[in-house]
DNA sequence: GACGTGGGAATTCCCAGACC
DNA sequence: GGTCTGGGAATTCCCACGTC
């Protein structure tokens, strides 16, 4: 699990956008429950799709939990998104990919909710980290917010070290494309653990 | 480690020679040492040759010891064989191979040992058994004997299961053909346990 | 420095049971 | 019966160290 061995790859830092702490006026995400460490088995391209995804830190064997976060200081409609970043400091593009439900074909979990939804589903990490940006339109008085946002189905896609530069080149390159495209004006990134 | 799982295969039995006890009156093959039953890992293909070779029963890490036989109750000239076997009764072919010095193409030990030679060496096997041949133009009487075969480098190559078919077709053909060709008068069969 | 030995780890296969 | 979950085992890679 030692993630060390991706240590060569290139410095490029994709944390661009303007940091929002959770002490923010704004709106900004609260980890309720973070991924557990330790148990969980990656899972390579070639085992095919679905093997369970990531129990939550008190998860238990009758009582499952699952990783928890919420949008605070806000009402309204919002997008989660989470990717997997390297454990450095700053945070990194990271070569595994997340899988499951609402993760898409570049590896992060993306999830819109809406001021009447109850929960979504899907998306967590291990030794790594979890980056989540909220994007929104407008933000409301202290107390008020989203319901929570659970990630019952969130697997990692264990890259092989054949595929590493391929699979971060790619992730880099549509960093960088995305990055050129549509701002967003109270975007935020913040690291769980 | 289980060879149940090639029960399937034709039950040819390439044991057609006449078998020769150790109490015969003609030459006979003794067990000086077994090979060790546990703790040697088998090699695939894919892993290049030589990753080292079966220790004796009796082996320990300063002091090791290794699989041996002796042709007892006759001199001169001698041929060994050892060849991997399965375990049922009568042996029957096995799919994996003996590798290692000595070692021939189609996976046996072959070895010609005559009345100077001191020892010799490569050979073995695990939960399996080995099949042990002598030919000998002639015999003489009891005590005499040569000198013990040592087989300090026989290695055992693992076949993959896709692979279990093809070799197995391939041994067969052979022995078929090989017992169609020359006779072998004083040919034995000893399992190694 | 190439090769022989040994052994840890990465990757792939594949099966059993739960669930739909 | 097909998919989802979990986990054991098979296979492949690759590295450290001693020897020639």
């Amino acid at each position: 699990m030692n993630m060390m061995q991706y240590d060569y790859i290139p410095p490029v830092d994709i944390k661009t956008e303007p940091y929002t702490p959770e002490t923010a006026h704004g709106p900004y995400i609260q980890i309720i429950e973070e991924p557990k460490q330790r148990g969980f088995r990656f899972r390579y391209e070639c085992e095919g799709p679905s093997h369970g995804g990531l129990p939550g830190a008190s998860s238990e064997k009758n009582r499952r939990t699952y990783p928890t976060v919420k949008v605070s200081n806000y009402v309204g409609q919002a997008r989660v998104e989470v990717q997997l970043v390297s454990h450095t400091e700053p945070p990194r593009a990271h070569a595994h990919s997340l899988v499951g439900r609402h993760c898409t074909e570049s590896g992060t979990c993306l999830l819109d909710i809406g001021p009447t939804d109850l929960t979504a589903s899907s998306v967590a990490c291990t030794q790594h980290h979890l980056h989540t940006r909220h994007e929104a339109g407008m933000s409301l008085p202290a107390v008020m917010s989203l319901p929570a946002v659970i990630f019952s189905n969130l697997g990692i896609l264990h890259v092989t070290k054949k595929g590493v530069v391929e699979v971060l080149s790619r992730r880099l390159r549509d960093e960088r494309k995305r990055q050129k495209g549509a701002h967003h004006p109270l975007t935020g990134r913040l690291p769980l653990r």
